[in-house]
DNA sequence: AGTGTAATTACAAAGGTTTGCATTATCTCG
DNA sequence: CGAGATAATGCAAACCTTTGTAATTACACT
């Protein structure tokens, strides 16, 4: 090793000439370190089979030149990552580019529990159109285990997955003969909720803005349906609505000019789509909620800071992270953890 | 008010009969085949070398026994990983917590871009307070490049690093002196466009709402003070409200409240924070933008959504993603790309 | 048949780490 | 002093793929 002729601490040349060069591998250092690769890697890993001594040596030496094991290679021998893939299935859609804000919402307190847990993130990309794009991301041999966020159209997809690779948990709706293990919330009660408040406070002639093939749309509008029961006095008109996107503004814009004042009361699908219908109700000049009310759904942050603020469906979303990554864990330790169907409430602000 | 879960069980009935078994290595393929493994992988891989009758026989059983390449093996063999780490560092904010909607819409850009160019991302776990946290990434040994989102109070980490270090892009304001490539927008332009159209339109009493600790947010305080230049019938308060958080609605309400009936424009360092000085001047009853004018910052997709419609000043994440990314791809290919500054837009609206 | 060339394929090393087992050094105690 | 136990280290295989080079085969042509 380079050692000084006196005993003086000198700092080296300025950083270019880094006295001392870059170690690349735990060979390099074990020879710089005098002891065997072997010693080198227990010691680093601060196991108890190597005398103290030669570990603080080997691990000041490893500082002392920058060297940090390579992830790749140690991750590689040990079949363990500690990362965690996260998945947005694309089934429309074609564009990647993940626009709802509520699933972003939720991907942040995901990162967070994974985080906290001591687990890496990995955004697989995914070539539209290949019905293949989850089996490539489980085999990638990458990952300790995947969530999926959202079931979009591949339900079917992530079944034939699921029944062979258990580190799998996903965000949706749970269906009767489904292989996969889900987390969501009950959509069809939480329809139900929303429909029931509008009713509540006199609403009769009510619309559903929402797009309802993906499930768990679809299942929102049921609950409506059944929060309407048999009651012949209240009508109920459903318009597909796209959960978020560029275009949304406008659609909301026109679909409202169509219903005209045909309505008094509205849920829309997702609280981006409310607050799309808030604004164009005031630019229409229709004062919420006395001429019409308005519920949305997910209880994103910005609900609170819509004028008037939002009456909406619920998803704890938080609490949806930490059972998602919860059964994960279980997943990944062996154990088949089951789906779970988490309850929304109703949050009563002004709009409704 | 918080109600937590009802679990839901529900058990699957696996596929058992798997008729082929699964093969899990190139080698057991090769066997399966009856060649070697390096045949297998150029077989794989496509390559010429291979007579095209065993490439194909290769690929249809690796197809039928659904077999995939080894990722982890096969990146540390090439080195190269064809992965991105994307990170937002920690100053003093000790949550990891993303709740940042600007960073998180400029995420979603990049990771637009990055998966067009064929990578997969990869967030990586920081730990608080520790100083290497970037060293720990760029040497993980896991990635191709690495893109920091906001420069957070960590300039001088960023700059260490990026000293030996090419393939590090940051967004983030540019300093003279600086080592690391940043791509961000001329935030002290931004800040003077947005006093400008105050001043323009007879606004004399101004506020501006921003926590000034970071160098992006005291670049477009300066800028303000750049428009007000020497005209003593402007006056100016700072107030610290954080760029987004829980805290910020209580925040900007009491602050608002304290300012009274002393300022007729405000100037939010986000559009986070306009949003909800909107909602307080609302409840307050002052109408905007006649008795006061608010102009925000980032031109976030909500900013069109307000009532009014926010007044504020543009940075396209989008061109910003597609510099941040294009910047990286010439640094791994060992082009030392330059900063970029980006314009700013004002963006007029309804609020001022 | 023999030579030269092209087309395939096999072999083995490399990429960097971890770990079971063998080996050596050290210590204890009769 | 030597047997036996214990502590520390070394060795080499394994994780799985890629790739340069060597080896084999096939083929054409004299």
């Amino acid at each position: 090793m380079n050692e000084n002729n006196n005993g003086d601490v000198v700092e080296a040349e300025p950083n270019v000439a880094s006295s001392r060069l870059r170690i690349r591998n735990i060979t390099e250092l074990a020879s710089l370190a005098g002891v065997s690769p072997g010693t080198v890697s227990r010691a680093l890993a601060g196991k108890a089979l190597v005398n103290p001594q030669t570990r603080d040596r080997i691990q000041t030496l490893a500082r002392e030149h920058g060297f940090r094991l390579n992830q790749m290679a140690s991750r590689l021998r040990t079949q363990r990552t500690r990362a965690i893939g996260i998945v947005f299935p694309l089934g429309r859609e074609t564009r990647q580019h993940i626009s709802d804000p509520f699933f972003m919402n939720l991907f942040g307190y995901l990162a967070d529990e994974l985080t906290e847990s001591g687990h890496d993130i990995m955004l697989s990309r995914i070539i539209p159109g290949d019905p293949e794009w989850l089996d490539r991301i489980v085999d990638s041999g990458m990952l300790d285990g995947a969530l999926v966020i959202g079931q979009s159209d591949q339900s079917a997809v992530i079944d034939a997955v699921a029944e062979r690779y258990l580190p799998l948990v996903v965000w949706g709706a749970h269906r009767p003969n489904q292989v996969h293990c889900t987390i969501g919330v009950d959509n069809r009660l939480g329809g139900r909720l929303a429909a029931q408040r509008l009713i509540a406070i006199g609403k009769t002639r009510l619309a559903f803005l929402g797009e309802t093939r993906g499930p768990e749309i679809a299942d929102r509008l049921a609950g409506v349906r059944d929060a309407i029961g048999s009651r012949t006095d209240i009508t109920l008109r459903v318009l597909p609505t796209p959960l978020s996107s560029e275009a949304v503004a406008e659609m909301v814009a026109s679909q409202l000019a169509e219903l005209g004042d045909d309505i008094d009361g509205i849920f829309a699908a997702s609280d981006i789509i409310a607050m799309m219908v808030l604004r164009v109700l005031h630019e229409r000049g229709r004062s919420v909620p006395r001429a019409i009310a308005v519920v949305g759904f997910d209880d994103l942050p910005l609900a609170e800071c819509t004028v008037p603020q939002l009456t909406t469906v619920r998803q704890d979303v938080a609490t949806g992270a930490r059972a998602m990554v919860g059964a994960l864990m279980q997943r990944i330790a062996g154990v088949a953890a089951p789906s779970t169907i988490l309850r929304p409430d109703l949050i009563i602000r002004e709009s409704a």
